[in-house]
DNA sequence: TATTGTTATACTCTATAACTATA
DNA sequence: TATAGTTATAGAGTATAACAATA
């Protein structure tokens, strides 16, 4: 006996239960090439963007914290704020009280690359969406937050 | 003098050109969790997946047009191809009159296999869809399909 | 003993290049 | 010579484990 689900498909009309998935995907590879290209120039991957994302969204924190913001590991965020570092966009101080302990803390350099990198990025994010009606971006926007945080109550 | 564009955030409420980058990369990563959960008891991973995806939906195929169907390389489809071959999911058969090709053909098993996938994602598709509304998840997909496929007309 | 950060190591995945067999 | 497929090799990225300093 055949199966009445419909099978997925890498192309449009998919009615799967894969599609999506599938299509967030698609989407997501074609968003990330472009803004990649933002960040490539001004010598950010995306592991150092993100960290500078949590930095100005949550303040100098240590590395634990900014593993436990990016979902990363402790090793591998060495590395990234060794680059971010020897790149003059972050500084470690030890933290008074507990030498164990380092902030990291964005530089006037790291917070003028991060705003640099929103102006180039203004374009891009304006043609990705450019298929789309202005009510249907902000609607789009609004669905995709809810997919990406379940529970939580959404930004008026 | 500060920057007129809002700055990236990694919480909900972003209003920055990188909002939906960061939305797309947190909605599939949080789907992608969910359905490759489905696929690994079956012993497929995500790259032998999209091979019997392609296979369903563009018929039996050489090597090489399952490369440029799935976007990966040469080297890379050998090993996948072998990994379905010697779990009995694909054959491999020479063309008739260009010994070089090899044409992939899914089997009986190959294609049970891939339904019970199906099956197996519905749940969990409804699952991820379930703080939508049912309107609200038909638009979504055909927001996403919009954004995924520029250019192409949306399937009505 | 537990924790922060660092270093060293291993592992996965992919990409590159060399090789074969057919054409 | 050109192409399909294979194999071998190397590279990037991440994860695991051992280590040092501090608490």
């Amino acid at each position: 006996m055949a199966s009445r689900l419909a099978r997925a498909t890498d192309r449009p009309g998919d009615g799967s239960p894969f599609a999506l998935g599938l299509l967030l995907r698609r989407a997501h590879d074609r968003a990330a090439a472009q803004l990649l290209g933002v960040l490539r120039p001004l010598g950010l991957e995306f592991r150092h963007f993100i960290v500078l994302v949590s930095l100005h969204t949550g303040g100098p924190m240590s590395q634990q914290a900014l593993v436990g913001a990016v979902g990363s590991d402790k090793a591998t965020m060495v590395r990234v704020v060794d680059d971010l570092e020897h790149a003059g966009l972050v500084t470690r101080t030890p933290r008074p009280g507990d030498r164990r302990v380092h902030t990291i803390t964005p530089t006037a350099a790291g917070t003028a690359v991060f705003d640099t990198a929103h102006q180039h990025a203004e374009p891009v994010a304006e043609h990705l969406l450019g298929h789309l009606g202005s009510g249907e971006a902000a609607l789009l926007l609004d669905l995709l937050t809810r997919l990406a945080f379940p529970g939580e109550a959404t930004i008026p």
